[in-house]
DNA sequence: TGTACATCAGTGAACGCGCGTTCACTGATGTAC
DNA sequence: TGTACATCAGTGAACGCGCGTTCACTGATGTAC
């Protein structure tokens, strides 16, 4: 049944908050649309209502995972503070509401032209809020070393989450916070 | 029917080759049995006689895709070829060919347990490696260097991948060389 | 303000399709004698 | 060396299952008068 523009707009909200956080999670073959509905409190006839295809879902989706986690980071005023955020146990833990990069890095590369497009946008938005954290005076130094640096903590967490010794996964974290602010600080 | 234990040994080893670059290529969950088998020139039910099932097959073709790649890099002498040729637009346009942690890291955390020990496994054997170039003496900041390094290429390789806009592409590879270069001689 | 009705967000049965796995079968291989 | 037969790599039909999508339908909402 019809529902108020309102409470539309609310669904749609929630269906892609549920739907950024189960991709991440799952991976982005790993859920079907059965669960997406679901995860909303709606089924999934709903999605075709407001999106269309999965593929168009999983663009916004994707879209709101990577400006939801970028938010987060917005008022660090500090590099080292980043790192370390990022590269936490806690984010390490719990991929669903984590960087995109790091949750569905390697598969993006297989979807459509939408999806790439929207990732290339939001990854060109966070290298720039990063390059201003940067200390050097040339402004393509900065984001070199901003690109460097998002480069390196997506990679070590996806190690960080892949291996299966929980020590090793520590000692990835607590090794590339280390060698990454070496590495800021001195280029 | 039956083949000769050599033959089957053959089969064997061509069904890991395909395997691997199939994964690599369209992802852990973008392969069927059927494509596995089919480009291996057999039929699917030969995977079971000789695997058992998909996820062992994935586990054993994971485990050759990572050493195939690090084979082609064991007779390196120096760091800044490494990561030249890591870094190479041939790296990213062949990801059947190429690192497993570029072309499906972030799904191995999904995957279970005898996966993931076997990429725990050969993650370690590649940093030993590795460090092994590096030219600080300490063995201990040796190894953190080569992990902060295999961090940084596999993280920028996704990106390079990932991003829609060709040049943008190149940038990626092109500044990531230049400042990961800096980062290990300068550490 | 009250009424008639067009709109459309959401529902869920049904669709064709491909998935991973099972298992009875084939027939060449390898071995016991 | 020759024969009988157990072994087993490989085949492919059949299985239940979940996938993404379609579409006729429901009924509250929003609007024209």
């Amino acid at each position: 049944m019809r529902v108020t523009r309102e409470k539309a707009a609310e669904n749609r909200d929630r269906i892609l908050n549920e739907a950024a956080r189960l991709f991440l999670e799952r991976g982005v073959r790993g859920v079907g649309v059965e669960a997406l509905g679901e995860a909303a409190g709606l089924t999934y006839g709903s999605l075709y209502s407001q999106f269309g295809s999965k593929d168009r879902l999983l663009a916004e989706a994707l879209d709101r995972a990577l400006f939801s986690f970028g938010s987060r980071f917005a008022d660090l005023k500090d590099v080292d503070d980043y790192i370390d955020q990022y590269l936490s146990p806690e984010h390490r833990d719990n991929p669903g509401e984590g960087c995109a990069v790091a949750a569905v890095g390697s598969e993006i590369f297989r979807q459509d032209r939408s999806v790439r497009s929207i990732f290339t946008a939001a990854l060109g938005r966070r290298i720039s809020r990063l390059a201003e954290l940067m200390p050097h005076r040339k402004r393509r130094m900065r984001e070199n070393n901003a690109l460097g640096m998002i480069a390196t903590i997506a990679g070590a967490m996806i190690l960080a989450r892949a291996v299966d010794d929980p020590k090793c996964s520590e000692r990835i974290l607590t090794s590339t916070r280390a060698w990454l602010k070496d590495a800021v600080s001195g280029t």
